[in-house]
DNA sequence: ACCTAATTGATACACATTATCAGTGTTGAT
DNA sequence: ATCAACACTGATAATGTGTATCAATTAGGT
């Protein structure tokens, strides 16, 4: 583990845990440990990963208090569900601004990103006469570490 | 069922046997059945409704060939599958231009429509380093008929 | 009519997620 | 510190969606 993984690591564990407090709910073992484990996640994953790395820590952890943690910090919108192409993905996510993410194809690493002008996809939808409410964007594609890899170095 | 559902059914129909026939796949009965009750929903739907209308107008037939056909109706592209906020949505869907998705929450009836710079997108990770390779944009809000209902005539 | 391979329905299976429930632990009031 | 209320827990069962298997049926060219 590097520093910048246990800095990102424990503030994410704090916003999480305050998280957690503002809905006035308790503070307990098992829910400690399993900020910590999703904290230290470095990138999106599956719920049956979670659940391994908890055991890991804890065997006496059950899989329904993973997923019952995970609804929670979905709830306070610190971690978000996305649509992998192999099932549901979660993803620690600390932007509290609207974002995007991009999923690499090979290394399944997440970065977040913006729109230049976001409002484009309202208008477009206002054109056939919708009032948008929300939406989402999932884009995949190659991050920067892995088109070194795969990409022909001659062009 | 108005002229225009027969219409647009038909059209849709004729679509999917002509894309089952161009993969030398056979005409059978639990087909063509099921091919009439997709081309009849007038929205996206859930596996489990069109099961079910399609258990309405032949109880023999099984789940397992109706997420058959589903996935070869994929294949051939005149089927997606959208993610909904409550569980995956199938949608027949005959627009062959690249192009996306709004939802009404409220009666669930789905456009399609594009945006005016389709490439921002790829602009805009390409500005994190990534390379694009596709993305999936699913919008949710009110559709006109509805919002004639929800929203106030004075504003 | 006949043959072969595609198709079928029933069933079992795999997987992620949610519901249930009795026992346990945390917390605030005292 | 004690205590009682109730949030939280793990085990388990249940749900829901989709896939794999397989023997029996059937389409469609010959």
């Amino acid at each position: 583990m590097t520093s910048e993984d246990t800095a990102f690591g424990s503030v994410a564990l704090d916003l999480m845990e305050r998280a957690l407090d503002a809905q006035g709910l308790r503070h307990t073992l098992p829910r400690r440990t399993m900020l910590e484990v999703v904290a230290g996640m470095g990138r999106p994953f599956t719920a049956t990963e979670l659940t391994e790395r908890v055991a890991g820590r804890d065997p006496h952890i059950g899989r329904a208090s993973v997923f019952r943690l995970l609804q929670l910090l979905r709830g306070s919108g610190l971690v978000e569900r996305l649509h992998g192409p192999d099932g549901e993905l979660y993803t620690l996510c600390l932007a509290r601004e609207h974002h995007h993410h991009v999923t690499c194809t090979v290394c399944g690493q997440t970065a977040t990103f913006s729109l230049e002008d976001d409002r484009a996809v309202a208008r477009a939808v206002e054109r056939i006469g919708f009032r948008m409410e929300h939406h989402v964007l999932q884009v995949f594609g190659v991050c920067p570490a892995c088109r070194e890899h795969t990409e022909e170095p001659s062009r």
